[in-house]
DNA sequence: GCAATAGGGGATAAATTTATCCCTATGTGA
DNA sequence: TCACATAGGGATAAATTTATCCCCTATTGC
């Protein structure tokens, strides 16, 4: 596993939220978690951009975070669950936020981030 | 300038929201240019652990981003001062969001992220 | 002339995050 | 016997983001 060398910033409530939020699928995997999304293979489904493998890593960092749970049911083949704790639902109302301005603004949202990704291709 | 090689996920608000917000520094920088601290340099003061060339790498997304504006006054020593445009304005209640969760959850947070940082330390 | 001020930015290195590849396990059904 | 489903994870590579270093502008005040 990665081992982190420099400490991480937690002076503030922006920090904070930052180092548990902090990861490119991990607001959609609480989300979907939420709206009962709770196996693996589902959240994959959910998630189609994202490898196997990238989610694994960051679930494992939300349960360590003690967002979310994991429940490993021993049968074949394996199943497994997740479910957001007490502790994490009480995200989905801000995540909740974070999704409705992007949708609110999806067209401009769309429009500045491909204008400057264009522009950068251009040399 | 870095030039991107995978094209950005464009699918739903979240993702959306994503591409303007992720970057270290910044939701606090809007934060704290809306707080009425618009020059750099006291930007830089308010966010000690960044180094100057993040921060202008940072402003110059969020402006290509219309988020915040840049204003340049032609004097010497030159001063610059950044604003929210009315679009920026917008994510002030959604980041004023995360901040109060991550304020009110303080204790807890800095205990999770610090367990998870010291057991990966710990080989 | 030299330092200080306030702000910029190129080049490169280091850190961090994601992606790829590949191998493991165990019943079930063809 | 072989493929399939379902989940996990090590090793390594590639992509991306941050950090370091160093140099530049122009004026004011010693």
């Amino acid at each position: 596993m990665y081992e982190r060398k420099t400490s991480p910033n937690l002076n503030c409530g922006l920090d904070l939220i930052g180092e548990v939020l902090y990861g490119k699928w991990k607001i959609r995997l609480l989300w979907f978690i939420d709206q009962g999304h709770k196996r693996p293979s589902e959240l994959l489904r959910k998630i189609p951009d994202a490898t196997r493998r990238v989610l694994n890593v960051q679930l494992k960092e939300l349960e360590d975070h003690e967002l979310v749970t994991k429940k490993i049911y021993p049968v074949v083949p394996p199943k497994v669950e997740y479910s957001l704790t007490e502790f994490g639902k009480t995200l989905i109302p801000v995540i909740g936020a974070l999704g409705q301005w992007g949708d609110a603004n999806q067209d401009r949202l769309r429009d500045v981030i491909l204008k400057r990704a264009v522009s950068s291709a251009s040399h």
